[in-house]
DNA sequence: ATGAAAGCGCTAACAA
DNA sequence: TTGTTAGCGCTTTCAT
């Protein structure tokens, strides 16, 4: 109950019998540079030791004109109730790097609930100009109002691709088009000849990247990349699955965790052996990262592309240069011992 | 390439053609209190919608009003390695009531020291006065920190009791006790008359409640709370067990996940059949909700343990009266059915 | 009903 | 080598 409000500068000048300029300047490592004296300096540290000086923040960031803070956008919760959210290794790469940037992360859950009470301008997406810069996560960004933050020169880093294209906001991506072609390569040198390709017709303009590496690759190794299945998952059954092995198809690249689900179980009720009969690649990430999936899959390095989203977002801030910036990671084929060679049978 | 910075009060104050004061009320929702007319609001509240205005939480902060940010502060990570993580149910809650209340969550993550540990007062930059108030994680609170944060008068909530007790530290808690007698009159009703506690001395101060809990429960029902067992889950094997249930002892709680586990397995070992020899409680949370644990346990209601703490805070923002209150909320006994009663052999 | 002006704690340009 | 001063964007008191 002694002194409640904190010591500032003001008072550890008068402390010390300095001007606060001088205060300022010791506290912040840059007596050299502005020629202080070795015993002003100590007089000045020892009265900030002692009244246990602490600089406001909330000062520093207004004369900076930065606070600091770092927005996160999403279109769904950020703590969702399901722990193994395909958002949380974003979340952790964001947290990290933030971490040792000196940043601070907002959620900007306020703006979740359109109908809040507070008003129309103080709501939506203006509200994020209270941080310096933002990282949106999640898949619908088609929003105009990002595009128009964006188009204002507010910082902003979109982790995967926009829906719409936009030249001039900055994202980090998976490369698909190159881990595509990685697949097609293993499946060509394991001896396959013909690959079918299936997923969601109308998923399809924010997957055209994962299609067209595709194309690229079985061009590239002269294989039959046939006419694409666009067909939902549920609808996939035993009868399917045998009509396309009887077609001499040897692979099945699927697009959903869903659609490689489906026709995995739908081979085994028609008897067709994975791989032996039907190797199986699937273009999606398992949900959960423990989980054990019987066919061959992509990973995409989530933690890393958190990382990179919010370091490419710090160099956005003081250089707007940056703003068009695409930053590209390589994507990791992984369970490759779930492929095989294309049986003799279907030779 | 229209404006590039961002619109102050001051612009709004031009553009709509009145003074800064005005648009300051106007848009803090304060029109009436200050006489605005509501032409003059409708002016203002156009103008901040057009040029895309938004606070500049810094200053705002800085001469002591409101951001809408609340700060989140825990001694690990936020969002951590393990999805399962302890602190996720409470995150979810916390999560859900700012967004009711119209709030913003900010993860003080930039206060992360070098190590594992983090500080507030990291670096000197006590970044948390951006938030008008914190919610506080964890258990290894240092409280030297928390409590100068609280003289400041910043208003703080610990979810879970600071280790040292602090009459002026708002705080949600489990209400141990209540659930220690309940367990122990369960224990009762079955016909143990022999209890052994069991846990971590060094963890002691910590949990006294719930070792409080435990005595007063066994002294209302008559059952003898011998001495408890200040053991290292590690050194627990099925000699230690058999021994235990040789002395008359029918019944053990355990203070941890690690310790409940450890006495089951050797149990098992020794031949010891839980629960027809020996009934098992732990008073530890499974990490994993979906966990089956062959034991009884106790729920803690973390999820509304996030909101309560939210909520708490949000009444402390506005009445300081509410700084020593602690909010406890009651857990629940759960897996009653892995309980036995005693054995005939131990009578 | 509205405006003018002070000042929160800090940094940096300029004086002395 | 040190001090003076302006001003970051906002809230609030006091005048009008």
């Amino acid at each position: 109950m002694t002194k409640a409000s904190k010591p500032s500068q003001k008072d550890i000048a008068i402390a010390a019998g300095v001007s606060q300029a001088t205060v300022s300047f010791v506290l912040t490592h840059r007596s050299v540079e502005n020629g202080i004296s070795h015993d002003t300096q100590r007089r000045v540290e020892e009265a900030a030791q002692r009244l246990g000086y602490s600089p406001n923040v909330a000062a520093q960031s207004l004369r900076g004109g930065r606070t600091g803070l770092i927005g996160v956008h999403t279109y769904e919760r950020i703590f969702p109730a399901s722990p193994d959210h395909y958002y949380h290794q974003f979340l952790i790469g964001l947290e990290e790097e933030a971490s040792s940037l000196g940043l601070d992360l907002v959620l900007f859950t306020s703006a979740q609930r359109s109908t809040s009470s507070r008003s129309v301008f103080e709501g939506g997406h203006n509200r994020m100009r209270l941080a310096d810069g933002a990282v949106i996560l999640g898949a619908r960004k088609n929003d105009d109002e990002l595009q128009r933050l964006a188009d204002e020169g507010f910082p902003i880093v979109s982790v995967g691709r926009p829906s719409r294209p936009n030249p001039r906001i900055a994202s980090v991506r998976a490369d698909y088009r190159s881990v595509l072609l990685t697949t097609v390569d293993q499946l060509a040198e394991l001896g396959h000849r013909r690959i079918l390709y299936t997923g969601h017709i109308e998923r399809l303009p924010a997957r055209t990247e994962r299609f067209e590496g595709y194309l690229e690759g079985c061009d590239r190794r002269g294989i039959d990349a046939g006419a694409p299945a666009w067909t939902d998952p549920m609808s996939i059954r035993g009868q399917w699955v045998a009509d396309v092995v009887r077609s001499g198809v040897t692979a099945i690249v699927a697009e959903t965790t869903a659609h490689a689900h489906a026709i995995h179980t739908a081979a085994l009720a028609a008897g067709v052996h994975t791989p032996a009969d039907l190797s199986l690649v699937c273009l999606d990430v398992s949900s959960n990262p423990g989980d054990f999936v019987p066919w061959s899959h992509i990973v995409v390095p989530r933690y890393e592309m958190g990382r990179r989203a919010l370091h490419l977002l710090h160099r956005l801030l003081d250089d707007p240069s940056v703003a068009g910036r695409v930053d590209s990671l390589a994507c990791e084929p992984a369970h490759l011992s779930t492929l095989a060679a294309p049986s003799s049978a279907a030779a």
